[in-house]
DNA sequence: TGTATCAAGTTACGAATGGTAACCAGATAC
DNA sequence: GTATCTGGTTACCATTCGTAACTTGATACA
């Protein structure tokens, strides 16, 4: 979300995970691909997220130009929020890790339960 | 990289982007796309690790079945890492979020830089 | 025999980040 | 005047990140 070190400087595939990597924003993203949303509605609407996680990350997409910010002159005031046309993008750029991810899910599982099978036997730890 | 809540259990993009969203792994995963690498080549190579992070990083990356980490018996012992069929192909689907970054990197930095343009004059604050 | 070095890590610890719960403000309804 | 709705913010704790120092086992050098 923030840059976590020098190394960003240069590398726009590192700049996209920054903030497209933590926990929340390609779960925003995903809900407000369906259509605009307003604060409260996304928090009932974003399984699990808090109110101070979904107004950070809601924040840094605005401020990255994903998402749009409308204030409604209502009594409450009401805040929608929407993709830009660089959110859509990016969120279709984002199918394709999708695709990889749905496919090879079962792999990794597969993967991760033999190293902890093998990790678990003392007789074949280094 | 560990389950950070329990939202991840069922979403398969969450369950990559936690493994791919960290700093170092997507950089890591590129020096060893170029070919299977010893560990501390691994350390000169990517810029700015510490090898608490890259031995961290390998493990992770290895126990997702993303490298194989092969042991050489000479003296001392050397580690090569390489990729798997697995992340070659995990690799390979990143390519097209690169592409996304590489392209949209200026609207970023310009939407960020007018978003602290505007929040940083108090006539405009909310 | 003792010291230095190299590989590939691990450990300890302080700093930064993520996450939860509680609070706030303005307005309206009852 | 109390409760409720909106859209947040603040304080605080837990987890994670990152740095620096240490470890292990073997070999080379003197």
């Amino acid at each position: 979300m923030a840059p976590r070190n020098p190394v960003n400087h240069a590398c726009p595939i590192r700049d996209v995970l920054d903030r497209v990597g933590d926990a929340w924003s390609v779960l925003v993203l995903s809900e407000l691909a369906k259509g605009p949303c307003r604060f409260n509605a996304l928090l009932r609407v974003v399984n699990g997220i808090s109110q101070r996680m979904l107004s950070v990350t809601l924040r840094t997409l605005e401020r990255d130009g994903m998402v749009s910010r409308r204030v409604l002159p209502l009594a409450p005031p009401q805040v929608e929020y929407a993709l830009t046309d660089l959110g859509q993008s990016l969120f279709a750029s984002l199918s394709a890790l999708k695709d990889w991810a749905t496919a090879h899910q079962p792999s990794v599982r597969a993967a991760r339960s033999s190293y902890d099978a093998r990790m678990a036997q003392p007789s074949a730890a280094a």
